[in-house]
RNA sequence: GCCCAGGUGCUGGAAUUGGCAGACAGGCAUGGUUGAGGGCCAUGUGUCCUUAAGGGCGUGCGGGUUCAAGUCCCGUCCUGGGCACCA
């Protein structure tokens, strides 16, 4: 009876799907395991073999685990929304949710192709996936809680204080109490603060305003990645080398109004939480490389005011603004005239009464204020009598800028000095015993930096292009030059910014800043080597330690002064921190790095310059995409600001558009929807028409979510999928946790796997869950490589050169890697008399790399000939009459694999004349002896444009479900990325025959119920051992070796006890299903042997009482020798001295050393 | 430049608490079975010397530790992946 494996295979997967054996119940007595793959993207090009390897790894520990009692959660879905679909809409006009059914479900695709359909393709691999909990991210039944939940992100904010995402209703509640101060929250780098006084007094709109600055999603207008190609922007983790992950175009930055994500809240948890999970090291490395924490100091540099002045040092006490020398003469004037109750409180403030030096009318910025006690940064206001409410509003806006240079303001009216002047100098005295409040607005530049050592260093500052003091400061000696680099900076796009590092460009602002510890005199440049993104986007330059300020200064002669012991620096900056010496640096010299860092720190404190600061490189990550398929957002605007759908009235549906580009005017796609409105009061999407027509209706978001919204949480709507009051329940959250095994590629580290962690974090400081983290485990499968064929062309070609006497000539130029390839000549190129075309053909459209051919190939024309080895070329050239010249080469050109006879390398020639993807050969010629073309082959990504795809459908149909799964297995370890080659498969599909063979005499099941032999039972126990021990460690290549072994010495002792064959049959079927199900059933069993129970090892079939010694001398095993394996080490070295053959090897020599080392080995020495 | 992973036959890979390198497969070769092909079975297959017995050399390269190194240490080269004017 011989294995008909499609048969077996059809039965059981029918049978698995009657009687629902892998749905998992969500009560159990059994403990959960919840193991998970990525779910993939339904691409219409449907699975190739490199697809399901994560998903058989994933399958095979899942059913060892029902083997082993646990209730196993293990389910699949789709990620249904993307770009491709998109595209595919945009080129054929279909409408995306009707190609992404067929592409899942399976149908026809606009041409009339077949298409089987992912559900399809999967469900012949035989996986226990529980189809009960399918999610698709595309369905409103799914994205309708993924709104919901960015609707919670949005009335949240993050408190710094307890560590965690909190209610934005929490957040108005403290802002009426007491206003912005105290509250530490993650929030806009320009957050004004308020008095709750203030708050009440703020319309609406302002409220709304300043509360976005705190939600985790807000809306605001920032430089984003904008790609026109695709017509959308894309987050940083979709760019790779300043081009589009998908489709590789351009990406330039651009100023537009986005919803992001308040990720860079959760970057120290984030990276705190890598830890406590079990997850590759390397993946674990790209995201903490991602967040990119670094520990430094928040510097500020203050300006100098008087930059075209006599570069005069500027006193401390001079505060004033670049129009000082305007204002400073009416300063004087009201020093000499102040009114009564300013002349009252001089008096008391200059006798010292309070402790501290007070200034009259003094400068800061461009206001002239009534006193400051500048050591407390404190700033005494008088004002008049009666304050119009124009007065009072100015009054605020002055309040506010001296607020942001960092000085506090009190204000007293004339009438309370006059009236109850103790109060008031009691009230200046609580104010004077405040912490002064670091400047947190404009004037200082800001900088951070990881070396607050070298501060003494600083030899110049530079800012990015983009920064927002550049206009301010610059004089007006520099304004020119300054704009023309700003315009010039702004052209380039990312990519050139990116491609052309080594240029060092900038231009000097005109303005200095002050050194906050020397009180120096520093310029102050601008340069693109400085990103606007990162940090202040301002950097303190020090030449002798970073090695782009180095060259900066170099190349505009900017000083270079050293500060490190015994360093030499003419050549370049030196960055090393451990083992350095400070010097020249006033009380830093002489101190380590760790020491100075610390130092220069507490100096920057003390005189409010800096602190110390954590910086993140992640950003907020943008959340609008202008495109069509994808979730939209539950927004919409009333007067500009962005409102909430309330969630009883979710999924808020995509809405119908005729076409998927974006509009004329530029809005995305859904800006052509015509029914895109939302009617507050009957709660639904109505025509736009009335948009103008009823006061209750108002405009919807037109961006959509990005494609990783919806897979940033899907693995707990498999917990609970049917669900209609909530996202997942809480008692099948609390029950399923969280994921304790999950499979993907490593691609994701800094995308997908990120935002999970972000948007579970989330859910937890929200208690929607119960758990900090998504994936306790993980494991990255490698890229199963497609092996691409490869013919090796050569193209005579005609008038393409000529030597130096003017004379044409011949030759030939051969790869040296194509040496030993077979060889095609196409004669397409002969007729062709523009050589341009074929250098564009080849790449060498480039004038320079022509010439340079050119010349290669007539200094290696001499000895050309004999280094190619096959002559059939040269005597083709000999061959040629009439032509005076021709020159030759060679290259290689990708041929589709199905055009190779059967599983070989071979060509079949008449096929591949014919096809027409290849139209340029039909009349080529082959030169070979045999008549046979081998191809030459290279692993490379599988890939339909590549021709090298395989599928797993063949595959199943020729060999079977289980013989893919082995040998997908087999190919190698799990995490390794290896070339799959169809060849090799009859390994593994012979090995199951033989295993089929096993449970059969001749024609006919049969198994005997007799003792099985010890030897039989050892094998079997050493293959329980291993396999089980390979399971847990992900080792699965090494397990089916051990089937085989197992197999191989099972038939040699020909073994056919039940005792033995149906352990092995439980033990096998994670790993084969179909054929174990059957022989499961053939032994007798009724049930499934899914949940039958994983077979025990016992230790006792495998102890042995002797051991086969390798016996070495010096190193060198030469013999073995079969001793008891009890014996001590003396007996055992008095043994194997006595014996014969150790004579031979010392040949009368006293060994020097013997060293036994029982159940091991023997070596002797001498 | 920085971080990570990895270099073992013709190929995929096995062996890393230091203990007979090349398990298990594919390929190739020879033989058997078969009308033929496919399939199946058997044997061989790191490399060099040798009729053989046997021996030399062998895990990218160079050193070192050890009775013993693919495995540990130092240096170096190469390949693949990630990040990158990140201050």
């Amino acid at each position: 009876m011989s294995y008909h494996f499609n048969e077996i295979e059809a039965k059981w997967q029918k049978y698995w799907t009657k009687n629902q054996t892998f749905k998992a119940e969500n009560k159990s007595d059994k403990p959960k395991y919840y193991v998970l793959d990525m779910f993939p993207y339904p691409s219409g090009a449907g699975l190739h073999v490199g697809h399901p390897l994560g998903y058989i790894a994933s399958d095979i520990y899942a059913r060892y685990k029902r083997h082993t009692g646990f209730n196993v959660l293990h389910p699949q879905g789709y990620d249904s929304f993307g770009l491709p679909a998109e595209q595919y809409a945009i080129q054929t006009g279909q409408r995306p949710e009707d190609t992404t059914r067929v592409n899942i479900d399976g149908g026809f695709d606009k041409e009339g192709n077949k298409i089987s359909g992912y559900r399809k393709q999967l469900d012949k691999i035989g996986f226990s996936f529980d189809w009960s909990r399918e999610v698709r991210t595309s369905d409103p039944d799914y994205y309708r809680w993924t709104q919901w939940i960015f609707i919670q992100l949005f009335e949240s904010w993050y408190d710094i204080e307890t560590d965690k995402a909190r209610q934005i209703s929490d957040l108005t509640e403290i802002f009426s109490a007491e206003g912005n101060l105290k509250v530490n929250a993650a929030c806009d780098d320009e957050i004004v603060e308020f008095s709750p006084g203030e708050w009440k007094l703020f319309s609406s709109e302002e409220k709304q305003q300043v509360l976005l600055k705190y939600r985790l999603t807000y809306l605001a207008e920032s430089e984003v990645n904008w790609c026109p190609q695709l017509g959308t922007v894309l987050a940083n983790d979709e760019i790779v080398n300043g081009v589009s992950e998908r489709g590789g175009y351009p990406v330039v930055r651009k100023k537009m109004t986005q919803w992001s994500m308040r990720i860079s809240a959760y970057a120290q948890r984030l990276l705190d939480g890598l830890s406590s999970i079990d997850w590759p090291q390397p993946l674990k490395d790209s995201q903490t490389n991602w967040i990119g924490r670094s520990k430094g100091a928040l510097v500020e540099f203050p300006i100098l005011a008087f930059p075209e002045g006599e570069g005069k040092q500027k006193p401390g006490y001079m505060t004033g603004g670049n129009n000082s020398h305007l204002l400073i003469d009416k300063a004087k004037q009201m020093r000499n005239n102040p009114t009564q109750a300013e002349k009252l409180l001089w008096d008391c403030l200059i006798s010292k009464k309070l402790g501290y030096k007070f200034r009259q009318q003094h400068l800061i910025d461009d206001f002239i204020v009534d006193f400051v006690c500048l050591s407390k940064k404190l700033v005494i206001e008088v004002d008049g009598n009666i304050i119009h409410d124009s007065q009072q509003e100015k009054d605020e806006e002055r309040t506010k800028i001296i607020n942001n240079l960092g000085f506090r303001v009190v204000r007293f009216r004339n009438e309370e000095i006059i009236g109850n002047i103790d109060f008031v100098l009691e009230q200046i005295k609580i104010q004077l015993q405040q912490d002064v409040i670091p400047p947190s607005g404009a004037r200082g530049i800001k900088v951070f930096t990881t070396r607050p050592d070298t501060i003494f260093g600083v030899s110049f500052m530079t800012l990015a292009p983009e920064h927002e003091l550049v206009q301010e400061i610059t004089t007006s000696e520099q304004k020119e030059a300054v704009s023309a680099y700003i315009e010039k900076s702004a052209k380039r796009s990312e990519r050139e910014r990116m491609a052309d590092v080594k240029t060092i460009s900038g231009v000097f602002t005109g303005a200095y800043a002050i050194h906050p510890l020397s009180g120096e005199k520093i310029p102050v440049w601008i340069g693109d080597y400085v990103l606007a993104g990162y940090g202040t986007g301002a950097v303190m330059s020090v030449p002798c330690g970073d090695q782009r300020d180095y060259d900066f200064a170099t190349h505009f002669g900017l000083p270079i002064p050293n500060i490190f012991e015994g360093i030499d620096i003419s050549e370049e900056a030196y960055a090393e921190k451990v083992g350095t010496k400070i010097a020249n640096s006033d009380f830093l010299s002489g101190l380590s790095y760790k020491e100075a860092t610390q130092k220069a720190i507490e100096a920057l404190e003390a005189v409010h310059a800096g602190k110390g600061k954590i910086n993140y490189r992640m950003r907020d990550a943008v959340f609008s995409r202008q495109r069509y398929w994808g979730e939209p957002f539950p927004v919409y605007y009333v007067n500009g600001m962005p409102q909430m759908i309330e969630e009883k009235y979710l999924p808020l549906r995509l809405p119908e558009v005729e076409k998927y580009l974006p509009t004329e005017e530029g809005e995305p796609p859904l800006g052509r929807a015509t029914t895109w409105a939302w009617d507050t009061n009957k709660n639904e999407i109505v025509s736009n028409e009335l948009l103008d027509v009823s006061k209750s209706i108002y405009p919807l978001e037109l961006n959509t979510m990005p494609g990783w919204a919806g897979s940033s949480w899907y693995f707990f709507r498999y917990m609970d999928s049917e669900n209609q009051e909530r996202f997942v329940s809480e008692e099948a959250q609390k029950y399923w946790e969280n994921v304790d095994l999950y499979f993907g590629g490593s691609e994701h580290a800094t995308g997908h796997l990120l935002y999970s962690r972000f948007w579970t974090k989330f859910l937890k400081d929200r208690k929607f869950v119960a758990v900090e983290e998504p994936f306790k485990k993980l494991i990255n499968q490698g890229m199963i490589l497609g092996m691409s064929a490869f013919v090796y062309i050569v193209e005579p070609i005609f008038k393409y050169f000529e030597n130096g006497n003017g004379n044409k000539m011949k030759g030939i130029e051969v790869s040296e890697l194509f040496l030993d390839k077979r060889f095609i000549i196409s004669y397409s190129l002969i007729q062709k008399e523009d050589t341009r075309e074929l250098y564009d053909q080849l790449g060498f459209n480039n004038k320079d790399l022509q010439k340079k051919f050119k010349e290669e190939l007539i200094t290696k024309y001499s000895n050309i000939t004999e280094r190619f080895e096959d002559e059939s070329i040269q005597k083709y050239l000999d061959n040629l009459e009439n032509v005076e010249a021709v020159a030759v080469f060679a290259y290689k050109k990708r041929v589709d694999i199905s055009l190779l006879i059967g599983l070989s390398d071979e060509l079949d020639i008449g096929r591949f004349k014919k096809d027409l993807r290849y139209q340029d050969f039909s009349d080529a010629e082959v030169l070979t002896e045999d008549g046979k073309y081998i191809v030459g082959r290279e692993p490379e990504k599988m890939s339909k444009s590549k021709y090298n795809v395989v599928s797993p459908d063949e595959i199943c149909v020729q060999y079977g479900a289980d013989s893919l799964r082995l040998y997908e297995m087999f190919l190698g370890p799990l995490e390794q990325a290896k070339p799959w080659n169809t060849a090799g498969i009859t390994g593994v599909h012979s090995f199951l025959k033989k295993l089929w063979k096993l449970y059969h005499n001749d024609e006919v099941f049969g198994v005997s119920d007799e003792k099985a032999s010890a030897d039989s039972m050892k094998t079997l126990h050493k293959t329980i051992k291993k396999v089980t021990e390979d399971i847990e460690a992900f080792s699965f290549n090494t397990s089916v070796s051990s089937f085989m072994i197992c197999v191989n010495e099972l038939m040699a002792q020909k073994c056919d006890q039940r005792e033995v064959l149906e352990p092995l049959a439980i033990l096998i079927a994670p790993y084969a299903p179909h054929i174990a199900e059957e022989l499961w059933q053939k032994l007798g069993n009724n049930e499934s042997v899914a949940t039958a129970a994983y077979p025990e090892f016992e230790e006792k079939y495998l102890v042995e009482s002797t051991k086969e010694y390798p016996i070495s001398f010096n190193g060198k095993t030469r013999f073995t020798l079969e001793l008891p394996l009890d014996l001590s080490k003396e007996e055992i070295e008095e043994m194997v001295m006595a014996n014969e053959k150790t004579k031979n090897q010392m040949e009368g020599r006293t060994p020097k050393k013997i060293i036994v080392v029982p159940g091991k080995i023997v070596n002797i020495v001498g």
